[in-house]
DNA sequence: GGTAAATAGTTAAGGCCCTAACTATATTTT
DNA sequence: AAAATATAGTTAGGGCCTTAACTATTTACC
């Protein structure tokens, strides 16, 4: 019954972070501080500035998924962009894609048109609202960008991009090694 | 109608964003290089772990936010933990942890039990099968986060880990500086 | 001590994301 | 050329997540 320090969130946090440490790594012989401690902060990092970045484009109405779908559509211009490729740039499933530009054609912001070349494809194209809208966003969202990094100096963010770019070459090339043989239907 | 190169999806990114980094760097004035990129490097590489990471924790049939849940409970033992806590520390909404421990409770990984001093509060407490079940997965989830990092050095996953923390507190810091004044409703 | 404000949890409605199954069209194989 | 396979998109169903509104309880204030 003492007084009671007032925890904030982030203390209890890093105390339960630290707890978890020390008694799986002392419990399992597979766990591997260093690593452990990279893929924590990537996640908590991401989440925190995420949600920021999710936060400031709703203001606009619109996800951050909608969003780089329409920058995506931004650079295509009047070509437009095949729906399997948005998603394959965005990294989500094609169904994904169906309802993102369902959206934001029901807002008119984007355009479904048929690709003379193969029947199968639907290629969508950003209108002139949609053009519009986004230019209305783009110089507070670089700008948010930038403040949002402005604790690091060049130097840093170099360094954090290279070893981001190199973490993520280790996750690819460690799946791609997985059931090396063995392959049934 | 050239035979086509056969461009993977990783090869259109590239290309895709490094158009647009040239027509934005020069079009809008707070386009700032570095800063672009340690944020979009960061998004990327969070989503190709965290997809990793759910299949693996996928086939034991919890999704990452419940293992994640099933850890912290773990943690708390026989005391359980009260359920705003969880939502403290996995970075969700009160109403999230309601529907998660509700899906956890319907699989017998985890029992909701009151609290004595304070009856608004419920504790939730993980179960004899789920903490079963919990030691039936880390030693493969600890040996996978260990290979996914495997393409790095120790003093790399440092370097990754404080660069990550110093970005971080970044966001954190410029997201307080808002509205310094004039707050409206 | 009684009212106002804060806190804990739930419910409801809606968005994003997934996989699996389905339709339509193209491509490859034989 | 016909059959088998692959690809593009949609639909259906479900999981995780959010905010807003609501109930119950506790704490703070006058």
């Amino acid at each position: 019954m003492t007084p009671k320090p007032k925890q904030t969130a982030t203390d209890k946090r890093e105390i339960y972070y630290r707890d978890r440490v020390r008694q799986h790594g002392q419990r399992y012989r597979q766990f591997h501080l260093p690593s452990v401690e990279v893929l924590l902060n990537l996640a908590y990092t991401y989440n925190v500035t995420a949600t920021r970045l999710a936060r400031a484009i709703g203001k606009h109405g619109l996800s951050l998924s909608s969003f780089n779908l329409l920058m995506i559509l931004s650079r295509s211009g009047s070509e437009g962009c095949p729906l399997h490729e948005i998603g394959e740039l965005l990294l989500v499933s094609r169904a994904n894609i169906t309802g993102l530009v369902d959206s934001l054609e029901r807002k008119g912001l984007v355009e479904r048109v048929a690709d003379k070349r193969d029947r199968r494809v639907r290629v969508a194209r950003i209108t002139r609202t949609g053009e519009t809208l986004l230019e209305s966003i783009l110089p507070g969202h670089y700008l948010e960008l930038r403040k949002i990094c402005s604790g690091l100096n060049n130097a840093e963010k170099a360094s954090l991009r290279d070893l981001l770019t190199k973490l993520r070459h280790s996750v690819q090339f460690s799946q791609n090694k997985k059931r090396p043989r063995k392959s049934k239907k």
